[in-house]
DNA sequence: CTTCCTGGGATAGCGAGACTATCCAAGCAG
DNA sequence: CTGCTTGGATAGTCTCGCTATCCCAGGAAG
C-alpha cells in the first residue's frame, strides 16, 4: 500500500505520517519508483502501535523514538529490552538530595524494598529511574503531609507484584517470540491506563457503598 | 509573609506565583496597604498542592483550577468531593462508537464490572468519564491485538478495589475532616504515581527473577 | 511530446500550554 | 525627595505536536 492508502487504513493524516517518519517513529517505507514508496503490515501496525503511545500513554514523541529503538534491537534479551523500555520512559527530574523529605522518602522507599524482598531492584537502585520516580513521588506526598513510610506501603507493593506476575503470566503463553517485545512495551504503557481507570473505579465505587452518593 | 517569602518558602518563582494568582489557582492574599499583601500557611500549603497536581500529577493549570473549586465547595458530600475531583482530571476523548473495537471493549468492561459487583460503577457508567476512559485504553489495546476481555480484567479489578480500600481506610483513621477533601484529591492524583512506579518496580524484579538479567 | 495529476520530501507556520521577562505605579524608608 | 521594593498588567518565549504550503519528479492521457 501507499502512504495514501496507509493513511486511510489507520485513520492517520498523511502529513502525520510524514512527521513521523521524519522523526524516525517509523520507518521508511520500500522505495519503487524514485517517487513512489509501498508499505506493508508492518508500518501499519507500528502506525498504531506510535499513536497508542502518543496518545493513550502520553509519551513525547522524542521517547518514543527512543523507546522503539530498544523494541527493535534484537540484540537485546527479555528482561533488558522490557527494562530498556521502561527506563526510556518519562520519569521524574533528579531530586534534591538536600530535601529532608527526599531524604526520609529515599530512607523508606530502601526499607520497602527490603521487607519486600526485591533483590534486584534494590541492587539497582542507584541506577533506575523507576526508583528515583517512587522516591519523588514520595517525598511529593511526605512534603504535603501524608507520612507514607515502608509498613503503609507494603501491602501496595504486593498487590502489584501479583499484578505484574499475571501480566509476564500471559505474555509467556499468549505471545509468540516476535510479539513479546512489543507486548512488553504495550505492558509498560498501555496497560497502566487501564490499570489506573480500574483504580479510580474501584474508589468511587467503595466511597459510594461507604458514605453513599448524597 | 509577603509574595517574596512564599516564593523562597516555596520554591516557586514570584513571577510563577503571580501566574497562579491571575489564573485562580491561588487565593488572593490578604491586602495590608495598597501595594502590599499578606500570605499565610494556607496559602504555602495549597501552593504546593497546586505544584504537587501540576508537576507530579501532570494536570493542566485550568483542570487543577477546576478539581480545587470542588475541593473548596464545602456544600458537597465526601463521594461527591471525591467523585468532582476524580471527574475533574483529564478524560479520554469521545471514542468512536462506529469503531468495533470500542464496541467490543465497551461489551467487556460492562462485563466486567457485572462480575465485579460494582453497582455504582454500572449505574454511573454513561456518565462517568472514568468508565469512558476504561472503555477507550481497553479498545486501544484490542486494536493492537491484545484482546483483553472480562476474565482478564477481573482479577485486576480485585486488586484495585483492595488498594482502594486501603486508602480510604487509611483516610478515615488518619485524617482530620478539613484534611479529607484534600487527601481525597492526593489519593486520586498523587498516589497513582506511587502505584505506577511500585508496578514497574515489580515488573522490573519479577522479570529479572524469571528470566536474569542476560 | 506535452500537459496534467498524484505521491512524496522539505520547510515554515500554527495553536495550545506553561511559564517568564518587562514595564509601571504606589508606597515607605532614609 | 529619592530610590528601592512590592504587586499588578501585558506581552513575549519556548516547547510540542502537528499541519499547511510549496516544490519536484515521474507516470498517464491526449
Amino acid at each position: 500500500m501507499r502512504l495514501a492508502e496507509l493513511s486511510e487504513r489507520s485513520g492517520v493524516s498523511t502529513a502525520t505520517i510524514k512527521y513521523y517518519l521524519r522523526e524516525g517513529l517509523l520507518p521508511p517505507g520500500h522505495r519503487v519508483t524514485a517517487t513512489t514508496a509501498e508499505y506493508d503490515a508492518g508500518h501499519l501496525r507500528r502506525l498504531r502501535l506510535v499513536r497508542a503511545l502518543i496518545q493513550v500513554g502520553g509519551v513525547p514523541v522524542a521517547t518514543a523514538r527512543e523507546v522503539l529503538g530498544h523494541v527493535d534491537d534484537e540484540s537485546l534479551g527479555r528482561t533488558v529490552r522490557l527494562g530498556a523500555a521502561l527506563w526510556a520512559l518519562p520519569h521524574a527530574p533528579e531530586p534534591d538530595e538536600d530535601d529532608p523529605a527526599v531524604v526520609a522518602a529515599r530512607a523508606e522507599v530502601d526499607r520497602l524494598l527490603e521487607s519486600l524482598g526485591w533483590e534486584t531492584a534494590r541492587e539497582l537502585a542507584p541506577l533506575s529511574p523507576v526508583h528515583r520516580s517512587l522516591v519523588v513521588a514520595v517525598a511529593t506526598l511526605r512534603r504535603l503531609g501524608y507520612l507514607w513510610d515502608a509498613e503503609l506501603m507494603a501491602p501496595y507493593g504486593e498487590l502489584m507484584h501479583q499484578v505484574a506476575r499475571r501480566q509476564l503470566d500471559f505474555m509467556e503463553t499468549h505471545a509468540s517470540p516476535t510479539e513479546q517485545v512489543e507486548l512488553a512495551v504495550a505492558s509498560a504503557v498501555l496497560f497502566e491506563p487501564v490499570l489506573r481507570a480500574l483504580h479510580r473505579l474501584a474508589q468511587e465505587e467503595e466511597s459510594a457503598r461507604r458514605y453513599g452518593i448524597e
